[in-house]
DNA sequence: GATAATTGTTATGGACCATATCAAATATCG
DNA sequence: CGATATTTGATATGGTCCATAACAATTATC
């Protein structure tokens, strides 16, 4: 089921006519029949969500946010005073794993961690006034140029339908 | 957005009623509130996305077979006398990449490289007797526990326009 | 106050993905 | 034909992400 995120050689001349042919001499390279693969849930599944990935990239570029990044920054404005165990955990994030790109939405002062007085231990997290902007553009960016090829490709009923179930087999699988 | 495959700690303890109070002084964890990124497409697809790797693993257990080796398997069977490259493309995985994957496939006795007599760079990939059988098991396995479970969730009709939406984002977006 | 548990962190290894490069074989073209 | 370019499978290598063990500092527990 495996699907990699190479960019497809494109060495097909979409000029030429007459494909799929056999008889002539040609030989053509003539397409692989994928079969039941195009049935297989993982299969489509993991297909679509590298291109969401990768369109979601592209969105991105001039703010330089990955999928990862966004939802960090989306997590601790939903809920500050939280710790890093708490957002990373939430986010499915192991903790040692977190640290490094805490280091880095940090060092490009997007995020801040604050020692907790209650609990020294932990690291209050926070946006910083330019990960709150960097955010908002994020956002609005995410939604005109991302989302909204959603309901273009699906129309808006099936957007939210296809939402509703992916949640459903992320939780109830 | 990112997810990862670790299990929930599940540190919580179900026989524990009266969750979420805040009131007593006991402090309760609080669960985090996730706002705009249950909305996120990447976020829900990729959380699916893990889900369903995660289950299709559990039902293969017995056969010890990912999600890229079975669709490899699938590939082969239905295209039989296609080389190494061609069923690599097709699968979005770089040939480089490739290699070790059909030597633990080959060493399994599942798959056999076969150099082609027209052109003798290239290895024909077939599956064995034993590969055949396997496969046939697992597609069974598949069927009856993995994807029965979509049904199960969905429904039958609701299945088919997930999938079909799949297709659509992983073609066309 | 001794022991256990938690928090952030480091180190480390594995799985997966991507690029450059190579030898052997084939294709192309003067 | 023969020189050059291309293709195929393969190796080496680096990057990213994921997972586990272990540690010091701090806090909780008894």
């Amino acid at each position: 089921m495996t699907v990699s995120k190479t960019a497809e050689k494109s060495s097909e001349k979409p000029g030429d006519a007459a494909k799929g042919r056999k008889d002539a001499a040609e030989a053509q390279p003539e397409a692989l029949q994928l079969g039941e693969l195009s049935e297989q849930l993982g299969y489509v599944l993991k297909r679509a969500q590298l291109k969401v990935f990768e369109n979601f990239l592209r969105c991105m570029a001039s703010l330089q946010l990955t999928p990862a990044q966004f939802s960090v920054l989306l997590l601790v404005e939903k809920n500050p005073g939280r710790n890093q165990t708490e957002i990373a955990s939430t986010l499915g994030i192991l903790r040692p794993n977190f640290v490094a790109m805490l280091d880095n939405l940090e060092s490009r002062d997007l995020c801040a961690r604050i020692r907790s007085t209650n609990d020294r231990r932990s690291h209050i997290l926070v946006l910083t006034d330019k990960g709150k902007a960097v955010l908002t553009r994020a956002k609005k960016l995410v939604a005109t140029k991302h989302e909204s090829r959603l309901n273009e490709l699906l129309g808006q009923a099936n957007r939210e339908a296809l939402l509703e179930m992916l949640s459903k087999i992320a939780n109830e699988f």
